[in-house]
DNA sequence: TTTTAATTTTAGATTTGTCTAAATTTATTT
DNA sequence: AAATAAATTTAGACAAATCTAAAATTAAAA
């Protein structure tokens, strides 16, 4: 039940990756870990051998069920010591990545039940990112903005956070509003812009700009119980 | 100025070894670190490239200042982490150790100031050992083993030398902690055992081996300010 | 002072995680 | 569909930390 701190790092990645992308490849990974391809392959065998990811040479990977608990792990230790860190050692929120980094292959799990105790359970930590409970259970964003959101994942617009007569209009001309459904199609990472699809609608392409200022949550006709 | 984990265990154990025995060996090396005589030989060859160790073969070894500096801030992030797992996380003093050796290797040197400001910037930690302030000044204790202690004088127990679980736990079973108040009531010659009487309790008989390994200090109702 | 014993070191192997360069497989173009 | 490009994997190497077994050195005993 005990990981390498690399390990770890790979998990988490993978986590991360797929939920924002979907599908995570060898070179993704790669570069999200600052490390080379040949690298992850060779770790891909490892954390396959464990049964923490299945995965088929050439065909791609994804975690199992222990694996993504394992990543969840790590994720509810970062965010709690980010916490931590920010709440009571006074650290700024733009100083505890790098420290929170190393303190999240801590394996002691009594030490992280204990600090969330001590931090009142907490929900999100400084940068807004929800904490997974002991259980590994994740209350999922509320909102996001739509540059950050996953391909193909539909969603609700939720807000608009710079509401110039300009940028209205560019919306409205979209057909996006508050309310609106819509998912990613594409994304362009040369400028970064979106091709959007809204229900009914040919799809339209988006800038970054204006993505950053799109909050969308998602949509979740169940949970709206009356 | 960053060591790994195995070299920082290597450079405190040297520390602690030399405090106790004024001189140190590769066997008791070993010993200590749980490791055969073969491997810290090898260790002591890259301590001496990177000039932390004063090491010729076959002769000896001790730590150099700089090695001695890092020794101190590992002891420093060990002691300060322990402390703060029992005074703000609630765990036992007999519980914090095995988590203390994973905490004492993050690196931040901000970290342990700032963890030392929030605990109020203490002198002892929850086994009564000095902590090396961030200039790495030990202010050295006033103390003696059990085994050393004259008959019939009441002393304050001030610190455990060795902390294994086992240990721990027969003094706890003993009703002897932190603090405790106690005397030696009689000294076996044969074995060199002794009976000790704790206040409000029947005597009990601890072998000469746990005494070399628990510290004692006056007794000073000095400290009791009312 | 030899001989024996204990300590320490070397030699060579192993594991983990990483790398480069080359080969293989899959995807994309023409 | 053949050719080219991109992605992925293998092969072989390396550094760190450890081990076992054997050799070298120092210490202790006869």
């Amino acid at each position: 039940m005990k990981y390498s701190a690399s390990k770890e790092n790979h998990l988490k990645a993978i986590f991360h990756l797929q939920q924002e992308q979907g599908i995570v490849t060898t070179n993704a990974l790669a570069a999200s870990l600052r490390t080379k391809p040949a690298s992850v392959t060779d770790m891909l065998k490892k954390l396959k051998e464990q049964k923490l990811l299945i995965y088929e040479r050439y065909k791609g990977f994804k975690l199992s069920t222990e694996g993504r608990k394992a990543a969840v792990l790590v994720i509810r230790k970062h965010r709690l010591w980010e916490l931590f860190l920010v709440k009571k050692l006074q650290f700024g929120w733009d100083e505890v990545h790098e420290i929170a980094e190393e303190l999240e292959h801590i394996s002691s799990r009594e030490l992280v039940d204990r600090l969330d105790a001590f931090l009142g359970f907490p929900e999100t930590d400084p940068h807004g990112d929800p904490i997974p409970d002991s259980q590994g259970r994740f209350q999922p964003r509320k909102q996001v903005c739509l540059s950050e959101l996953p391909l193909n994942k539909v969603v609700q617009v939720s807000g608009i956070a710079s509401q110039t007569t300009e940028m209205l209009e560019l919306l409205q001309y979209n057909h996006i509003r508050l309310g609106t459904r819509l998912e990613i199609r594409k994304k362009f990472p040369f400028d970064d812009s979106l091709e959007v699809k809204v229900r009914n609608r040919p799809p339209v392409t988006i800038s970054a700009r204006v993505a950053k200022n799109v909050l969308v949550k998602d949509d979740e006709p169940l949970s709206e119980k009356r």
